[in-house]
DNA sequence: TAGATTGTTAATCGATTAACAATC
DNA sequence: TAGATTGTTAATCGATTAACAATC
């Protein structure tokens, strides 16, 4: 689950945004050359009245009687969500979670490059994940300004959470990915947004206890 | 980030019923005997009147000059999201990120209980993630009848993903937490939480960018 | 031309915020 | 009692849905 702290700065409201990238990968799996709003719906299950909506927010326009260009579409949704420029991301806290996030396939698909992990654990620095050396956390600061870094991903336990995250902020990050259980206090003109895993679990237990019942009532 | 494709059967709002979640973490970790809606307010970034509305969807209530009976409350959250009757779920896909989430801690916590991974690599089937088997596909029908398990969690590739779900389905499982970027296509009566991890990454990029731009444009 | 599909405006719905009376 | 904090009603805000004219 995913929430979000700041909520200035939004010109795209967010479910338009987050329904945006669901027609990003989309169009990135099909190959006609035009589609309709009727197709997409039938594919998405979101309404044709809400797509051509949420395309209001686009520059690229339909065509009627045929519908959108595929590969335009596409190109202003990689513009959008700047797949084209690699984004830098740091993470820190190399246990399971970070090493399963560096495996992560698709990332440098969207343009987003994991250039190094660090951790403050000496049994694991030095060892490798991937093809990346897991680095003490002194070498933060350097790292974050060789590779202009703005983002950082904290994998770390809750208790050191808010931590990690003031010595990324101190270091200039300005976007946190944060999987710790914890809400971290940072400025306003820093982003968080965060990743409860067990969020997700809890609201479809809580689904499925509420059809339970509704079936026992009828 | 999570995207619900089925939206019946709601009666807790979901904007609510998340932010109780958070609400429930926090009671969690304080000990003093009432709290109000104005500290709540302030350790959370939630607005006071926004909580006090989301608390008239439980049956507590709290007492004015004194505020809320923090016991009461985690004790209304606890039956809320059936923290005290344990889920079973099983694993699909043992892969990184799958490992992780076995080994992923909260999950206990939660009444949330993973009995079984699953994967069709013949390297992997006999292998251990902490201390579970990993199990071949064959035996999936039986783990889920003995376990009585309703929820199933699909950490495998893309290209597989909705193949694994209609075995899910076809072997009684009512609830996907789907981890493959792909929008599987289930009846109307499955619940799907999609946790698309990329998509998260992509917002943070998407507001920096826009706060870039604005900052120019100042 | 007729018909399909867009883009946009208006109506509806739902959630948040504001205001304030109730009450301990 | 006076004051703080609740619970609830009304006002506002924002997003979705419906309707339909524009147009290829």
């Amino acid at each position: 689950m995913q929430n979000y702290q700041n909520k200035e700065l939004i010109l795209i409201p967010k479910p338009t945004l987050d329904r945006l990238k669901l027609y990003h990968r989309f169009l990135n799996e099909i190959d006609f050359e035009y589609v309709s709003s009727e197709i997409m719906s039938q594919r998405l299950g979101v309404s044709p009245e809400q797509i051509r909506k949420d395309f209001t927010y686009l520059k690229t326009m339909g065509k009627p009687k045929v519908g959108y260009h595929v590969e335009t579409l596409r190109k202003e949704l990689d513009e959008l969500f700047g797949v084209r420029k690699t984004t830098k991301v740091i993470l820190v806290g190399a246990g399971h979670l970070g090493k399963a996030l560096v495996n992560y396939p698709g990332f440098t698909q969207y343009g987003i490059e994991i250039v190094a992990v660090f951790d403050n654990d000496k049994e694991k620095i030095g060892k490798f994940v991937n093809d990346l050396a897991i680095l003490p956390m002194r070498d933060l600061r350097r790292v974050i300004k060789r590779f202009e870094v703005e983002i950082g991903i904290i994998c770390v336990p809750k208790e050191s959470a808010q931590q990690v995250a003031n010595l990324l902020l101190t270091n200039g990050i300005k976007g946190i990915w944060n999987f710790a259980p914890v809400r971290l206090l940072v400025p306003d003109d820093v982003f968080v947004v965060d990743e409860d895993m067990i969020q997700s679990l809890l609201t479809l237990k809580h689904y499925l206890e509420l059809k339970k019942q509704k079936e026992k009532h009828e």
